[in-house]
DNA sequence: ACCTCCTGTAACTATTATGATTACTGTGAT
DNA sequence: ATCACAGTAATCATAATAGTTACAGGAGGT
């Protein structure tokens, strides 16, 4: 399949409200960062909405961050675009006459989890306010060097 | 896209040749086993020797594991089959006039290669052969509660 | 009231990663 | 020589994803 970016859009998403917060936050503005069509700018909003990450009103350009950026972790983020989708695809058909094909399912599904919690762990331990400050200090970075 | 299942595939093959070690392990045989075509067990076998974590000789149906099931990781066979593919996918288009656009890929690759780093240690923790000793607790127990 | 800009969503299309299939070459054992 | 099988390339089918089109409706200015 098309590898799926919405996770890393929906991060691109929330900084940019936070960046450009003085700016006309339309969805056509803020597909022009992402490089995406204004339609997939809202329905990744909806999502985040519907986590309580932004409050958005209908009909005007102003969605707002729902909290503070440092109370905001990747993994709530990732959890509002994916939801529990899994890291890692058990085969759901295999042999339930084999020893393997009839128990490789709940058995990879425990070892997967305890390596998906592991990541997700780590996504926990970093905040939108952590990628926005790396975001300035990169482009202070990206200035110096011109 | 369609989920890739070839990681649990080829954990599924090899903990087939333990097993059964005493079978024909065809393709044909593993390949009723995880319920697909003898050609696609015969590729994720392909990978397997270049990651020389079995060996097998043209023409005949000895397939053997190259070390002991202790002594290779579901690390080792998630590299072996998916190589170096990440987790989670940066979106690579976008705007560079932006300061999101133009850094977010360079800070979410870190971020994400720490959780990326976070879950194979979890993997590198576990072996083939706990995924057997895992298979055949499970089987004992459905046997028990015939 | 009307117009304009915008959101919110549904429906559809296009793309592409994946597994499945077909077809073939070549090896090893009997 | 024949048979069973591995190995692999090429092609097809499926399904997950992003992109597109279309339209209903809200907010605010005139």
């Amino acid at each position: 399949m098309r590898v799926s970016t919405r996770f890393s859009d929906a991060i691109h998403l929330l900084a940019y409200l936070k960046i450009y917060a003085d700016t006309k936050l339309t969805s056509d503005a803020i597909a022009a960062s992402i490089e995406t069509s204004p339609v997939v700018v809202r329905r990744i909003m909806s999502q985040l909405r519907r986590a309580q990450l932004i409050t958005t009103i209908p009909g005007t350009a102003q969605p707002q961050l729902a909290k503070p950026l440092d109370q905001i972790s990747l993994l709530n983020v990732f959890y509002a675009v994916e939801g529990d989708k899994p890291l890692f695809a058990v085969d759901p058909k295999t042999n339930p006459q084999c020893i393997v094909g009839g128990n490789i399912q709940s058995v990879l599904s425990q070892y997967y989890q305890d390596a998906q919690t592991a990541a997700e762990a780590r996504l926990a331990k970093t905040s939108l306010q952590d990628i926005v400050d790396s975001l300035l200090v990169e482009q202070a970075k990206q200035d110096a060097h011109q």
